[in-house]
DNA sequence: GAGGATTTGTGCGTATGTATG
DNA sequence: GCATACATACGCACAAATCCT
């Protein structure tokens, strides 16, 4: 393992990320506990002081623990698995990962929709859409931000349902939708903005995993589209092909 | 847009990433300028000597050059889509870029396999896997790097059929796997180590995607495991869930 | 319990990188 | 290009908590 000097970044994010990768991967010993400080400064030759800047950086991540005499222990932290396919439903989920799955009502406003929402839901050039943004919290931690993008005359009453019962499938029963499927998922990752970090809660410079959806209805009329954002060193989304082919 | 300061990213690399996601998507104008330095650091409130530090790695990078008297452009670069389902294939899906889609053989070697290739390849502990890395290349470019992992004993051809016809699938089909699908695509995103950063040719920091692929024949025996790193500036996944279905 | 080894926590001085005007 | 302020990284020393013999 070698580092990038002078790249723009700094060592001590270097070796935390490094860090944060090799926890659950061969750097921690039964218990949890990293090599110590002198022995990590050796492996990664720099300096102890800098090491510590990335165990630091770690701590207030909440990855890590440092006990003094003791050394420093990896918090241990549940990865949500995140299925994507055609039926995809975030409350059942989340249950597969033995959390609540309930989305909570950030905002709800009506705009005019931009070009890339026309295109995926077919709409004329100055059309009203109705803008969503949930957050979704897992063991008490935000875990995704979403914003979502109806056409305004048809959903009029989702807004609502959604903010009784946490469940966006709830709000399109209420506007006739019985059922829907997902046409595409597309995956982006890229460095979170700040707005993002606020909202997520995350540290600095985390990478977000950016998913855009299309879901229609059971004639492939485009009905919704979405973008989530997860912080990618607590979620991998895994796309089930047969799942998909399965219904 | 906010920057980070004191996250361990320098400004002017955060600013070098911001503009290279931004080009091509609304930040140039027809011709490929970007904006004049000193609008750059007006919008991104620093001075102009970090806008012109982040240009200056840009253009080492070759993403962008600068003319004097006339202002700084982009150098045009594709970003790929990059299609996931059940039956996707490397070598079509780089045709529908316009690019070729052809694997070299990095190296290929025996081992004994590890437990999450185990696990996938339903083999016993010490059983023998042929390890195979391969790069892609795309408009001259490195675009993804892949370790694939089979059972030994059974597709001892690979390797060599794949360096000569460049194609996985080739390969399988030479061994007397005829047709395969994909079972499961996990994704992760994450910094890229240096062994990455070398062979995909990216900046310090880069994020990269990370897919993980089991690949079944036709009565469901797994028959590969793959993991394939994606610069996460230069591709997006696309999952079409129809087109899942619809084999 | 005593003493030594190990491990994290703290302080200070210095050189270089980063960002500003 | 120059001057200034702060962040980063290093090297050395020592204190405090814990573990083992």
């Amino acid at each position: 393992m070698t580092l990038q000097r002078q790249s723009g970044v700094a060592l001590w994010r270097q070796i935390a990320d490094e860090i944060r990768g090799g926890i659950g991967n061969g750097l921690t010993d039964k218990m949890g506990r990293l090599p110590s400080e002198a022995e990590l400064a050796r492996r990664f030759d720099v300096n102890r002081h800098t090491v510590r800047a990335a165990l630091a950086a770690l701590a207030r991540e909440r990855v890590v623990e440092a006990r003094r005499g003791q050394g420093t222990f990896a918090l241990k932290k549940n990865r949500i698995a995140y299925p994507i396919g055609r039926r995809t439903r975030f409350s059942a989920a989340m249950r597969d990962n033995s959390a609540t799955g309930r989305s909570e009502v950030i905002s709800s406003t009506k705009e005019t929709a931009d070009a890339p929402t026309r295109t995926v839901l077919r709409l004329e050039p100055g059309a009203i859409v109705l803008r969503l943004e949930t957050l979704s919290m897992v063991d008490g931690e935000p875990f995704s931000f979403s914003t979502h993008w109806f056409e305004a005359g048809r959903f009029e009453a989702l807004p609502e349902i959604v903010r009784q019962t946490g469940s966006i499938t709830a709000g399109l029963k209420a506007c006739g939708v019985d059922d829907y499927l997902r046409q595409e998922t597309r995956v982006d990752a890229r460095h979170a903005r700040d707005a993002e970090i606020e909202r997520l809660r995350l540290a600095p410079g985390a990478i977000l995993l950016v998913t855009g959806v299309v879901n229609c209805d059971l004639s492939g009329v485009p009905i919704q589209r979405s973008r989530s954002c997860f912080a990618a060193d607590r979620a991998t989304l895994i796309v089930d092909h047969l799942d998909s082919a399965g219904s």
